[in-house]
DNA sequence: CGCTCCGTGTTGAGAGCTCAACTACTTGTT
DNA sequence: AACAAGTAGTTGAGCTCTCAACACGGAGCG
């Protein structure tokens, strides 16, 4: 609480549309985590660090700079490579001119897996998200989102953001 | 994988559209969390619990039906539960009529914990959604995460739902 | 009754996340 | 050169979630 008037609760409507977006959220990520686990035996998480990975032209990123590409904390990313790296899907190494630094590198063991993983997620996405929306709808979504993000980006580090890069 | 065709990938837009959304509801949900940790000294799913319970006459429910409204596993409740019963929040007794039962009540302590953490957990969310977003997109809003709800509830459960009530 | 099946709730193990603390290196300043 | 401050990445503890297994009571049927 930074002001001391009265809160503004939420009328009905707002109820209404703040509680779906968020148990409508919430399960589809969860949906698509299941798919992942099951089908390839990964959490999503760790399945856009490989995609994040398989974009580079190396295969290969920074850790801060993979960090930044999948919304992750520096913590969080160091405990999934280094979980993948036991799964022989990524590996670590020193980067030149900076021997504070690390990349990580998608090995072809993980390349296979990302391979095999992509094709069941990406049907689950487009069947659970896109079919399920007109065209209107999606982009509308697109907006919203991006003034959600930018929302967030411009207040968010001030109070409650991570408690990196602010 | 259900069929054997050529998986559809995401084009651009698709991609884009997906990866926003999915990246603003995912750091909303951990900005709300957080100024929950940090000013209530509880995570955003033990709140929606209180909140449940304190919507009710008797400010308590059995326990398979809170984890309904919750949008909660039995389990991640019964541990939810028990946490809280520490913490003083909550009680557990039996129910009448039937003893599987167990109904989960909040306690004044919980009560007055809920009403502190209110005013600060309400006003994120309008600062972040409801103040980020015009009368439009709240509509669309509406309609897009009731959309997907409703695909999630009619396909979900047939293959990637919770083990339970399937 | 005795049997099976279903529903309810709990438990324990293991996975992944957060936070804070830490090491090690680099950069900027004087 | 030397020191302070900043940056990169890791680590361990503690917490929450998932999954599978379990215990126990209820319901239906012979």
């Amino acid at each position: 609480m930074t002001d001391h008037s009265e809160t503004r609760w939420l009328d009905d409507r707002e109820q209404q549309i703040w509680r779906t977006f968020m148990s409508a959220s919430i399960e589809l990520q969860a949906h698509l985590d299941r798919q992942l686990r099951v089908d390839a035996g990964m959490p999503v998480a760790y399945y856009e660090i490989l995609v994040m990975l398989s974009e580079t032209p190396e295969r290969a990123l920074r850790m801060s700079r993979l960090a930044e590409l999948c919304n992750s904390s520096r913590s969080r990313l160091s405990h999934a490579v280094a979980a993948m790296e036991k799964s022989g899907w990524v590996s670590r190494c020193a980067i030149e001119g900076d021997r504070r630094g690390a990349v990580a590198r998608l090995t072809d063991a993980g390349y296979e897996a990302l391979r095999q993983a992509a094709p069941g997620h990406v049907t689950e996405v487009r069947e659970t998200l896109f079919e399920a929306l007109t065209e209107e709808q999606l982009r509308a979504l697109g907006e919203i989102a991006a003034a959600l993000k930018a929302r967030l980006k411009e207040r968010g580090c001030s109070r409650y953001g991570r408690g990196e890069n602010c």
